[in-house]
DNA sequence: CTCCTCGTTCTCGCCGGAAT
DNA sequence: ATTCCGGCGAGAACGAGGAG
């Protein structure tokens, strides 16, 4: 992709910076410096300058509006989207009362109140909630009630190849069971590691922090790196001449070397490469550096999980949470070993804490919640790798949180889904340097008895693809699967449609159509973009829309499928690539409630949905 | 059956830091 | 100075289990 969102955008053309540096307050005059904003906390004053008086704290805005959108780079633009698209999700709302009329709920003085992450519509306390089936909230699940296994629902996306769709049939599908390959329970002892993978670390031109991934490989085998030449080229290191610098932990020095030789898995955890011609780096090993060779990582490596609780009470003033998963883990693990059977060994949770937590005082809720994100993150298999990068900066115990925080939100949008509508992206607005997940439901492509061919999904498989190397985007194809002109749909009406705008603006590419129009007749599939420009897709489906507008055409619903292609280890180590798709609802009933389309740019609120996918890094 | 205790979940509101 | 937002604690409420 040409326009990555994870770079900072260039400034603006010279046109728009202010006149001179510095110019004087219109309130107080006194003389002030012009500060470009980078738009971190409002993307959209991306490109403006401000100055805030530094006496009477006044604020000008250099230019006075803020730019256009589309002036605005891409990664802004994407930013704006992902703030927009999170609002809803995240907007609190305050003092709901349960949306049940008949509330059955127990309190009895007072309104029940409804629980604002209820996923039903509207909201419910968690008796009405679960007397109605549940939503899927895990306070919320039903008592006792079977759910269907599997759910099987038909979809219109489709892999954009059979090559990438048998990558992903052979990395995910034929896993049994569906989990993340790279969860590994923790143990007491460094025998928690499976030997199934090996990480490597690559220093690679024009990037200070080396380049991490974790690859199918048995330990003990040697290990080739042209094997993993694929991954490589994904995140664009390339070998020219087929050489690599190696850091051998017995010699304790770098070795250059084909890529063709194998080196020992055995002496170290984490093999070290380097581009030839690269000599520094964040984390690098350097000559004599006797760390790389007994401890897996270049940061401070904590202690052996499990190893020992601490025995002295933490220093006045030590705070709970405790800054780093490395500290928190041992003690949360015995927290929830000790939990098991405190109520018959006559301990309670409070002597358990002081145990685990000495000399901290720590309020109960604060720990319940800080143990339960411990607990999805374990489950998800996550801790390991912020413990492992220790008192350093991917250890933090507040990016642990918040990557459960995110893996919540993605699975409560996939189990919110209604029988009928497809599952939403998993709206990671910002990834981990260290660690990457994503959502996705099992689901196998196939042709079904009538004739028609589309997706099974099984919502009992949701998993997380984990990986230790942020996700690279390497492909991805934007369908308009479905539209109609009302609620019933009339595909062929449209699908007609799209054939004429076809004819009058190729930014529109039909994909597949003469098979698709007549599987699905009440649908249309076309491809409206393609990997190359983010935001070329919404140009054409603005466009789409103003010719449909012209035809006396009133777009009442669109259904975009986006299929996306994720840099990822599989399984099976067949393919370096699995396919990950998503399906965006954006439901356009903007045009059914307005008699004119939006004819501005700006007004493309729901076209901005499409653009939300998942971010690269 | 009622009451009590303890553990747990959830909401509300305060606080402080960051951004502008 | 103002706004926003995340973190955290207080407190209400619920549930399980035990004692009387």
């Amino acid at each position: 992709m040409t326009d990555n969102p994870s770079q900072p955008s260039p400034s603006p053309a010279d046109s728009l910076q202010p006149p001179s540096a510095t110019s004087a307050c219109s309130k107080c005059g006194t003389v002030n410096q012009w500060v470009f904003c980078s738009g971190l906390t409002t993307p959209r004053n991306w490109g403006r300058w401000y100055q805030r008086c530094s006496k009477c704290n006044a604020w000008h805005w250099w230019p006075r509006e803020p730019l256009d959108v589309e002036a605005l780079p891409p990664d802004v633009q994407y930013r704006m989207a992902v703030e927009q698209s999170l609002q809803t999700a995240n907007a609190k709302e305050k003092g709901i009362v349960c949306g049940n009329p008949g509330c059955h709920g127990k309190r009895k003085s007072k309104p029940q109140r409804g629980n604002v992450a209820c996923l039903s519509d509207p909201k419910l306390c968690g008796t009405c909630c679960q007397s109605n089936g549940g939503c899927g909230l895990a306070a919320h699940a039903p008592v006792k009630t079977a759910r269907p296994s599997p759910i099987q629902q038909k979809s219109f996306a489709r892999p954009p190849t059979p090559a990438f769709s048998q990558s992903f049939t052979n990395s995910v599908l034929h896993a049994s069971p569906p989990q993340n390959p790279l969860k590994r329970k923790y143990q007491s002892d460094d025998s928690a590691d499976d030997g199934c993978t090996v990480d490597f670390h690559i220093w690679n031109k024009g990037r200070s922090e080396p380049i991490k991934f974790r690859v199918p490989h048995s330990r003990g085998a040697r290990f080739i790196l042209k094997a993993q030449i694929e991954y490589l080229k994904l995140r664009d290191v390339h070998l020219p001449d087929g050489l690599i610098e190696y850091y051998d932990p017995l010699a304790r020095d770098w070795i250059n070397m084909p890529i063709t030789i194998g080196v020992d898995t055995k002496s170290s955890k984490v093999l070290y490469f380097r581009v030839p011609g690269v000599s520094d780096g964040v984390g690098f090993p350097s000559r004599g550096d006797r760390a790389t060779s007994a401890t897996p990582d270049p940061v401070k490596v904590a202690p052996p999980v499990n190893s020992h609780l601490m025995q002295t009470p933490y220093a006045p003033g030590t705070k709970f949470p405790l800054t780093y998963t490395c500290d928190m883990a041992p003690a949360m693990r015995h927290m929830i070993d000790a939990m098991k059977s405190y109520r018959e060994d006559n301990t309670c949770l409070k002597a358990e804490l002081a145990k685990a937590f000495p000399g901290i005082d720590i309020k109960l809720a604060t720990f319940y919640r800080h143990r339960n994100h411990f607990a999805k993150a374990d489950k998800a298999g996550i801790v390991e790798a912020f413990e492992r990068a220790g008192w350093s900066a991917g250890g933090k115990w507040a990016d642990l949180v918040a990557a459960v925080e995110r893996l919540n939100r993605a699975r409560s949008l996939s189990l919110s889904l209604s029988p009928s509508s497809p599952p939403p992206p998993s709206p990671s607005p910002s990834i981990p340097e260290i660690v990457a997940m994503h959502a996705v439901l099992q689901r196998v492509w196939r042709t079904f008895d009538d004739g028609t061919a589309g997706c099974e999904y099984y919502e009992d498989h949701l998993f997380d693809a984990f990986i230790t190397t942020p996700p690279i985007i390497v492909g991805s194809r934007k369908d308009i699967f479905s539209a109609s002109f009302d609620t019933t749909g009339h595909g062929p009406e449209v699908n007609c449609l799209a054939k004429q705008f076809r004819l009058t603006d190729d930014l529109i590419h039909h994909a597949d159509q003469n098979n698709f129009e007549k599987s699905f007749g009440n649908a249309v599939s076309f491809s409206i973009r393609d990997a190359a420009s983010f935001y070329g897709g919404d140009t054409a489906l603005i466009k789409f829309h103003q010719f449909a507008y012209n035809q006396d055409v009133e777009i009442y619903n669109i259904m975009f499928a986006n299929t996306f292609l994720l840099e990822c280890p599989s399984v099976d180590g067949a393919g370096p690539v699995w396919l990950c798709q998503d399906i965006i609802p954006a439901t356009t009933k903007l045009w059914s409630e307005h008699a004119n389309i939006p004819t501005r740019p700006s007004s493309k609120d729901n076209t901005f949905l499409s653009s939300i996918i998942f971010k690269a890094c």
